[in-house]
This record gives C-alpha cells, structure tokens and sequence, in this order.
DNA sequence: ACGAATTGGGAAAGCGCATTCCCTCTGTTT
DNA sequence: AAACAGAGGGAATGCGCTTTCCCAATTCGT
C-alpha cells in the first residue's frame, strides 16, 4: 500500500483533484457543504496524507524554518533552539537543524542546504568571528545568506551581524547587548573589591567574546578600576579548565609569598567556561568564593544548581530564538514595515555565591 | 532574481534538460567530459542550488530524517539529538526535529508530519508512557508508525518500544538496559550500606522510570536487602527537588528523634531529578553525603562538574543517538537482513562522591 | 421576465526535477 | 563493406499538488 494521493482521494469521492485540493487545503474558495463533507471522508478512509513536497513545490513555500547552531548539545544552543521550536509551531512549521560547530564554511553549507529546501526562513545562532582565516568562510557566508534573501528568504542572526553580509530587506539581527551588560557586571563587582580582575576569554576576533571582554574592561574603568589581564583559551568547558590551572597555579604562588595578598576576581566570558575554571580551582584545593571569585556570563539553566552558585548575567535564551524566529515572519501587509521594531534583549546581572567576597 | 533552475543552466550550457540533471547528480550515465565541463560551469555561473523538494518528488525520498523528542533543551534529548545530527552527517541527509512535550498524541502529529515530507526515516527519543489515559494516543501513534513504516519508511525508538507497535519491517527498537544497570547500582551501592534506600521515581506508567525502579529493588534484594520505598513525582528537576523537600523533613525528624539514626540513600530515577532533590536537601540545610547519599541514572555532562560529584550511570547518550539514526538506514541489499544485529548500549555504574558514606 | 453578475465545479497548465524510451553517431565484427 | 552493438544525447512523461482559466448553473437587478 502506497500513500494514497489526492487524486486518489477524489476519484472516491467522485470530485475533480482541483476541487478535492480546495477543501483539503485552505483555499480563498470553499466548496459546497456537502461535497466538502464527502472529500473528507474518502480522505479519512484513505487516510490521506498531503505530500508536503508536492505542495511545496506547487506553492514554492515549505514550511520549514532552517536553524543553524554550533553544537545542539551545548545548553546555550539548546535553550535557544526551544525557543525557536516554540516559534515554528506558533507559525505551524517545521525545523531543519543544522550544527556546524561553528566555521563560516560549514555556515555556508548548511544556508545552502536550507535554500536547496526552501527553507522559508533561516535562524543563525552562535557567535561571529572575524579571524583572518576566517575571512574567506565569512565572505561566501555573506554571499550564500545574500543570495537566499534576493530569492525571497528571510534570515535572523543572533547576536552579531555575519561578517560582510549587505543590509537586504529579510535580514535581521536579534542584538544582545553583551558589551553592556558586561560592563554593569564589572561595575557591580568593582564595587568595593580592590583585588585584581582576570578574564577567561575566548579566542580572539570571535565577537561574543570580545564584546563581552571590551565592556567589562569599560565597566572597570568606570568604576575608577585598573583594567584586567584577560587570558585566551577554548569557548567551551574545557578552555575555561585549562585557563583555571592556570591562574590557580598563580594565585597559590601569591599565597605563599604573601598570605594577605589581595584575592582574584575571574570573569569567565560564559557559563561553561566559568564552571571549567571552578572546577580547575577546587581540583587545585582552592575554594570559591574563599581563594578567588568568579563569575560567568549566559545564565545557563541546567548550571544553576551548581555550588557555589555562579555569579552570571541572565540572558532570556528562550525567547531569544523565539524573537529571532518571529522576526523572519512576514509582517503583515496592511502593517507599515518600521512600525514593529524588533523587541529588544534585555538581560540582567544576577550576583550569587561565588563572588560573594567581592560584593560585600 | 529567483533561483535559477535546471532548465536554465541547461539551457545556458546548450544542452538537454536531461543531460544536466544527469551531470549535476551522479546518475548511472555520466555524460562526456566536455559537455560535463560546460554544464558545470554554467550551473556555477548561475549559482544554482537544485530545489530539493523537486528532486524529492521526482525520486519519492527526501533526504530527510526526523528526530522526535520531548524537548531539546534537556540535556538528555540535547546529548541524543548530538548523536543523531551526527549520523545524518554521514548520511548525508538533515534532520528535521519535533520536540513534543512527551504526550503521544503530539509524537503521533510528529509523525504525520514527518510521513508529509516523505522523511525517510525516523527517531523517536523519549520515555514510553503506558497510563491508561494516554491508551488511546499510543494507539493512533502505532498505527501512525505502522503506515509510515508500510509505505517505506524506517523508524527507530530509544528505549521501549511503542506500545501496540507491531514488528514490521523498518521498525528498529534501540534498547536501552534500564533495568539491569539500575540494578548493578543498586547491588553496588547496597554493599555496605545499612540505612534504607528511598527511590524518587518519575509518574507511573513511565516505562523509563518503571524499569529502573524494578531494576533498583531487584538489584537491592538480590544483596539481600529490604525493598525501597517509591516516592512518585514529576520526572524533571522539580519534580525531584519536591520529593526532596519531603525527605529532608524526614530526615530532620528522624535526626531529631535519634542522632544516631542510620542514614538515607537516594536513588532518583535520572540525574536531572537528582540534582533537584540535592537542592532540595541542601536548602532544608541538609549536606550530601553527611546527612544522605544520593544517586542518579544518565551521568548527564553538563552535570558532571556538579558538588558533591553524583553517583550516577553512565550512559553512552551520543552514541544511542547514532545508533538509532543508523539502525534506520537500508542495509546494502548484499547483507543478510541478521547478519548485522543491532549493537547493544551498554551503560557504566559510576560511583562517585554523593554516595561515599555508602560505599565505603 | 430577460440579460447581467455571481457562484461553484472541472480541465489543464505548470512547479523543478528524474528517468524511461528513442534516436543518431561512432566503432567493431566477419 | 555491410550489419550490428554500444555509447551518448534529447524528447517526453510523470512525481503530487496548486492555481489560473473556462464554462455551466444559479441568483440578482431594474
């Protein structure tokens, strides 16, 4: 048994495929009553299911909203792919996942991939970069994602702009302002804290990062504090455990040359790092908040039952895919195109446990 | 500018519809190296993208693999759904995802959404339910499966299989030993261990949470122990940190009463819950392993760095993914349909920190 | 009450591609 | 040199559906 087709569909009900198609599918015109009544039987006694292809084809719209994230894995990436999931179904449309683990080239791949399907629309997450390697990636990024959009395609970027790429209608990006809540956090922590600050960054030219380091440098110097020694290493657990060992190993020399010297307050650029360079420190013997504070940044869900609790700035996730994805639904068209402005990103610093020494 | 088509580039090349379609995909018959060389070019000239959903009519396959999970931002369904992307890599195929809160009526429109795109084959991650309210979903979600599967296409469950399925060809179950990891657990945590065992499963019915639950009190009186008492909650971190909440109280009351009272050892029935319970404990002011041991199931990454480090078992949740996803593709038709059974998940007891006063 | 406007259904033309079938051209066999 | 096989290219058909366009049967207007 193959699935049956819609002409099969009207053959038993004893209707054309047009008229057949009309009351199965919303159409602007709607059959009698009761010819309506006897195509939805036979479709119930075939158990027709409309071949998503073929109308995709037909109509050139596919229902499907392209996401495209380093790592699903990562609970950043997947705290906003709930949210775009959420979206999609609001606009009764299916999600096409692609995870790149974060090169231009394999972005590039991947928006081809979705244009190859008539992706609707197109959801990008994950930070930019703008390393000279890059460059190239970033270019035929800019190219792919251009061309989609001159097709009719709609794209929403979180975070930073992709590199290169033209201000087409249908291109939008979901800003999150990391520079300046990074620089409240230090602000926040400055107060009344005159040890020094490091930061665990990720690798250079990758723009969350460096958004992130520049406005918790700026947010020092506000505070009238000495700018921090940043420390470059992976965006991800492991890195934040390497630059851990690291300061660790330093901030027990400090010890033993002076018992009283003032203690170190470490940003890790996100949550992940952060919890690496904790957990380096406690392998170490050092204790958080005692030896050193830290802080991280994401406000990842599954981390808040960590202990000491991780000092952070909250950053709606959720609804962060979700205004991405709304964001590349059409507006309607009675609607004057500036007149719904994209919602803003908020977040907010949320001080905990694990620098509770700098805030007293 | 709309997307170019084949038409187009053939045309532009100087040659038949036919023959670009044939170089531009590898067909049986590859055309001369010429006229390949000139097609080729002008496709690249055009920047054409072939529009998958033609190519998917024309041959009646999408390309498509759909992964169904209760919702991707838990970490469980996160590792899984890494698994799964990275099979479909291999493939050489796109995963479409649909998170569905767990209920079957929402897996069974999955699925018909799924059979709508001609995906060809599907995975279904997420615990089994068989409460009686959900019967009559679980029903309509195997016939849904058994259709798809009669028309062609291939399924793969994680865990236990549908309730009601009938083993038709392309229906694949990847099981996962529940029950006799849980019950290594529980002989391993028993050695040693006087005080009682409570269990804080998920609701009933909940094939996942059953098994381990039965694997656990198998396990306990295979050491000789007395069963285990099974507190039911919801089977997420609150539900966890709930039925955490009550023991504490019992804790206390039974500290109170006797200080000397043999201590409680928690088996929550995945880490997620586990991690609840532990904050629940902790905020009554109860400290893990001092007061009680804990333990959970899943060994979930993003926990590991966790204090006090959980008991817990490890489960290879990646590599379910992929296995599943692989269990899904037509084996080469040289193959015996036996000759490669299905590799069988193997999970490690992992005994850590949470539960020290127990084993030693 | 008669022509005009409207309604409701069907025929047919694609959407973009794969594929079968047919035709021509070249190279081989006796 | 005649007959044949095979290779390589094109015309045409169909995948399943949507959507004009067209036509017959109504309903409406003055």
């Amino acid at each position: 048994m193959a699935a049956s087709t819609l002409t099969e569909v009207a053959r038993l009900a004893g209707v054309s495929p047009a008229t057949a198609s009309r009351v199965l599918n919303g159409s602007a015109r709607t059959p009698g009553k009761d010819i309506a009544e006897r195509v939805r039987q036979a479709a119930d006694s075939l158990g027709y299911i409309p071949n998503a292809q073929a109308q995709g084809l037909a109509k050139s719209s596919s229902g499907l909203i392209g996401l495209i994230v380093h790592d699903i894995a990562d609970p950043y990436f997947a705290a906003i792919a709930r949210g775009v999931q959420d979206a999609a179904r609001e606009q009764r449309k299916m999600v096409l996942l692609a995870t790149t683990g974060g090169g231009p080239a394999e972005e590039k791949e991947a928006v081809a991939a979705f244009a190859a399907r008539r992706a609707d629309s197109i959801v990008i997450a994950g930070s930019r970069s703008c390393r000279a390697e890059d460059q190239e990636g970033n270019a035929q990024l800019a190219a792919e994602l251009d061309r989609y959009c001159r097709n009719g395609g709609r794209v929403a970027v979180v975070g930073h702009p992709v590199v290169g790429a033209t201000a087409l209608e249908g291109y939008h990006v979901v800003e999150i302002p990391n520079q300046e809540l990074a620089g409240r956090l230090a602000t926040e922590l400055a107060a009344g804290w005159d040890g020094d600050f490091v930061i665990i960054a990720g690798p250079e030219s990758l723009y969350t990062s460096d958004d992130r380091v520049r406005g918790f440098q700026d947010g020092l110097a506000r505070a009238g504090h000495r700018p921090a020694e940043v420390l470059r290493s992976a965006f991800n657990r492991s890195g934040g455990y390497e630059a851990g060992l690291q300061l660790a190993a330093r901030i027990k020399a400090a010890a033993a040359g002076n018992p009283a010297a003032p203690k170190l307050c470490i940003f890790a650029v996100n949550d992940v790092m952060a919890i690496g360079a904790a957990a380096a420190l406690r392998s170490e013997g050092l204790r958080i908040p005692r030896d050193a504070s830290i802080a991280g940044f994401d406000d990842i869900e599954t981390l808040r039952d960590f202990r000491p609790a991780l000092s952070t700035v909250r950053l709606p996730l959720e609804d962060i895919g979700r205004l991405a994805t709304r964001a590349t639904r059409p507006r309607p068209a009675g609607q004057d195109q500036e007149a719904a402005p994209d919602e803003a990103v908020t977040g907010e610093v949320t001080l905990r446990r694990s620098t509770e020494a700098a805030a007293v």
